[in-house]
DNA sequence: CCTTGACCCTCCCATCATGGGAAGCCCTAT
DNA sequence: ATAGGGCTTCCCATGATGGGAGGGTCAAGG
């Protein structure tokens, strides 16, 4: 009756069973119910919110984040401004980040390009390496 | 005489002292000369391994990474090709990293664009979080 | 009745790269 | 002599996740 353990609540959710606990732990999900033998057990609330945890984390967001759009998500009084403020934030740090990895893939692929990769040890990467020689101190 | 502190390899170097400890104990540096007040000393040659070591970081490279091309670039007998293979594993690597961060994003400007972001509750970031109803167990 | 296996519990440790900070030694300038 | 700054080592923290040890609990089958 929507009581399930933590290993059916990990299946349900896709959540692992240590990160529900880790969850607990750090206070974003509130303790379940245990039964006597201090097992937990978990209702469809429960698992609902896994579940919106675990779309969160699918979408980048970190454990602060969850923590505030949670609390949003369970007041019905919110301002979906406040909302969209964390994830337009969010969106910057993720487009912040995927520029700087492609910024260093680009790099490399150019240098990959002049490479000729065969058993001679000329290579424009390892050159590039290589820092300018500083100035004296 | 081109025999400088930490401090000051980490200056021209611009690898904190921190972390050059730390390559250190993790054997990605060879141990420097030490003073009789076992302060230790970079040389020339040293400070240049640290620079290589920099730009490898700038570029994303992962220590154990750094530990083949350091050994490549030492090797004057290296194959280009080797390298060439580092690189591009790695690119594969930055490419994909990058790819997901941006789907991410995408995905969440999308949301935040339907989103009118006012006073009013009802949001579809939100509703894109919520969990479908997982079937019964 | 007892064993086996599959759960569950808590607690500690590891990752990866980086930094903070404490406690103590060394040197130099006041 | 003392103050300050640099150096040393050692421990701990980050963020999200997993591995594993050591031990309790329960159901099924010998």
């Amino acid at each position: 009756m929507s009581l399930v353990t933590i290993a059916q609540a990990s299946a349900i959710t896709g959540v692992s069973a240590k990160m529900i606990r880790h969850y607990e732990s750090i206070g974003l999900i509130a303790a379940p119910m245990r039964t006597e033998n201090r097992y937990r057990h978990y209702s469809e609330a429960e698992l609902h919110e896994l579940g919106f945890i675990r779309r969160s984390r699918d979408l980048g967001f970190s454990f602060e984040d969850i923590r505030q759009l949670l609390s949003l998500w369970r007041d019905r009084t919110r301002s979906s401004a406040d909302v969209k403020a964390i994830a337009l934030r969010h969106v910057e740090e993720l487009d912040q980040k995927a520029a700087a990895l492609a910024a260093m893939s680009r790099t490399l692929k150019q240098l990959a390009a002049c490479c000729h990769g065969d058993d001679r040890p000329d290579c424009p990467i390892l050159d590039a390496l290589d820092p300018p020689k500083p100035a004296e101190i």
